[in-house]
RNA sequence: GCGGCUAUAGUUCAGGGGUUAGAACGCGGGUCUGUGGCACCCGAUGUCGAGGGUUCAAAUCCCUCUAGCCGCCCCA
């Protein structure tokens, strides 16, 4: 027997019980996003590979590390073989396609949003796959659009905050035993900020560092500003005792930090400022965030992050061009949105699954054609409809069909021969002839079908 | 990339060197020829993750691989 062919480590197939759920996130988040003028954008999701090297940054672990690269053949002797990534994220690719269609020049402020696959070559674990999906959105514009004001990184926040509401998702607090959504916040500084900062940093650090795990003695020589968000119990004493970002903030990131934290306070979003709080990707300037959920995720509990990135599209070649965006892990969102709906079912039971509107069970071959045909002129009007075959004995049509449907539309030869279909509807026993032209209206209209309203006898044959 | 745990039916799981591998749920059929759900009866579940080794004998012990989970790293 030939070996069979499994899906790659790290991805996985969604089966439609699951990709309903997702669909019903994806479609709240672009209705959230629509009220907040926000557009789709959607990029490739093969990319040259220097695009992430300069935005992401090259000494970062998605970059070094984790991106799915290889050498793509040259087509002609002439051309030089090309290095492509499949994108690790989704920032860089839209602010390279900002800066390649000129949208700079339009003077607008861009809000734009991308729900797709990402690919990064990590151990797989739960809530962490190797093509992972991200629902994201970025705000870029001449600073003259207003792109710079702290007025859209709190926009942003407060359009998160209101999409994991709409989403259902409690807040944290201590009525829920902290069990919901929580926005941690920080300012990481400007572009030239960040540089005193780490420089500050690695000098506190030269002295104490062969006091810490191991990894931290790594973190302070390749990337200090990691080892302030280190788990390590024993360190702990030693990272409160470094310098703080927030003393390294020049009077500009200062005042826009206040401005974003009074802005979120005019909202009513709660949030818990993190000095700690750092990002691993490169192009984060000023605020940064991250929203966390203790629900459903184990150790990965990063919902969302996100943050201001003035600088990036100076770094990939375009015009100056400051922006804010966000990044939701879609696989998260739903762990989340399923454990919330498995401590739902505990307290108020089972939900009944959603049916479909009908299924059509013809009582012999006979009448499989007449089935089909009336399962076109029911789906025509917009009903959802299953067919079943007529070589099934009519008990295993009532089986299948209650199982997924609502009403059981029987098609025998009678009901053909007087073009009335015998209707009954599961949830009341009621049973009905209804002609075939009335049946689309008669299904549509669910008042219709209440014995209150209808007098049909039973038939007698 | 590192450490640990796990892999038996569609699903959740039990078993544990010795005839033919089990339960529940689910699935198929019947009792019941155009009226289901309940009940009762019958039936099929399967390369015991893959490959190799030890042994008279391996689903069981050992090794390698693969995959998943947990923690680390990192991040969404």
């Amino acid at each position: 027997m030939a070996q069979i062919i499994k899906a790659i480590r790290g991805t996985r197939d969604l089966l439609p019980a699951e990709t309903a759920l997702w669909n019903r996130a994806e479609r709240t988040a672009r209705e959230v996003f629509a009220r907040y003028n926000f557009g789709e954008i959607r990029t490739p999701v093969l990319e040259a590979t220097e695009l992430f090297a300069r935005g992401v940054g090259e000494e970062t672990d998605i970059v070094s590390k984790e991106m799915f690269t290889w050498e793509d053949r040259a087509r002609a002797a002439s051309e030089k073989p090309q290095s492509l990534t499949l994108r690790p994220e989704n920032t860089a690719g839209v602010v390279r396609a900002y800066i390649e269609h000129k949208l700079h020049d339009t003077g607008q402020l861009q809000k734009l949003y991308y729900i797709g696959p990402q690919f990064r070559r990590e151990r797989p674990q739960k809530g962490r796959y190797r093509q992972f999906f991200q629902i994201g959105a970025e705000v870029i514009g001449p600073a003259s659009s207003g792109s710079e004001s702290p007025l859209r990184d709190a926009e942003v926040l407060e359009m998160l905050a209101a999409l994991l509401d709409e989403l259902g998702i409690p807040r944290a607090s201590a009525a829920n035993e902290y069990q919901g959504w929580r926005l941690l916040l920080n300012s990481v500084g400007s572009s030239t900020d960040r540089p005193r900062y780490v420089a500050a940093l690695r000098e506190a650090l030269l002295p104490v560092k062969d006091q810490m795990c191991p990894d931290n003695q790594r973190r302070a020589d390749t990337n200090p500003l990691r080892v302030l968000d280190s788990k390590d119990e024993a360190d702990q004493a030693i990272i409160n005792a470094l310098p703080k970002i927030a003393d390294y903030l020049d009077d500009d990131s200062k005042q826009h930090f206040a401005a974003v934290l009074a802005a979120l306070d005019a909202c009513a979003v709660p949030y818990t400022v993190n000095p700690r709080l750092v990002r691993g990707l490169d192009y984060y300037t000023r605020t940064t965030f991250e929203f966390t959920v203790d629900l459903g995720l184990g150790t990965q509990n990063a919902l969302l992050g996100g943050g201001r990135y003035d600088g990036l599209s100076e770094m990939l070649g375009g015009p100056r061009a400051p922006g804010i965006g966000f990044a939701i892990g879609e696989d998260r969102l739903i762990l989340t949105l399923q454990a919330l709906a498995e401590l739902k079912a505990a307290d108020e039971g089972e939900l009944a699954p959603v049916k479909i509107d009908a299924y059509i069970a013809p009582l012999s071959p006979a009448q499989n054609a007449a089935a089909l045909a009336l399962a076109r002129t029911l789906r025509a009007a917009g009903l959802q409809v299953e067919v079943g075959d007529g070589t099934f004995r009519l008990k295993k049509s009532f089986d299948a069909a209650d199982r997924v449907a609502r009403h059981i539309v029987i098609l025998g030869e009678d009901e053909v021969a007087q073009q009335q279909a015998t209707v009954k509807t599961f949830a009341t026993g009621d049973q009905h002839k209804i002609g075939f032209d009335d049946l689309s209206a008669t299904l549509r209209s669910s008042l219709a079908i209440r014995p209150t309203t209808l007098t049909f006898k039973e038939p007698t044959y």
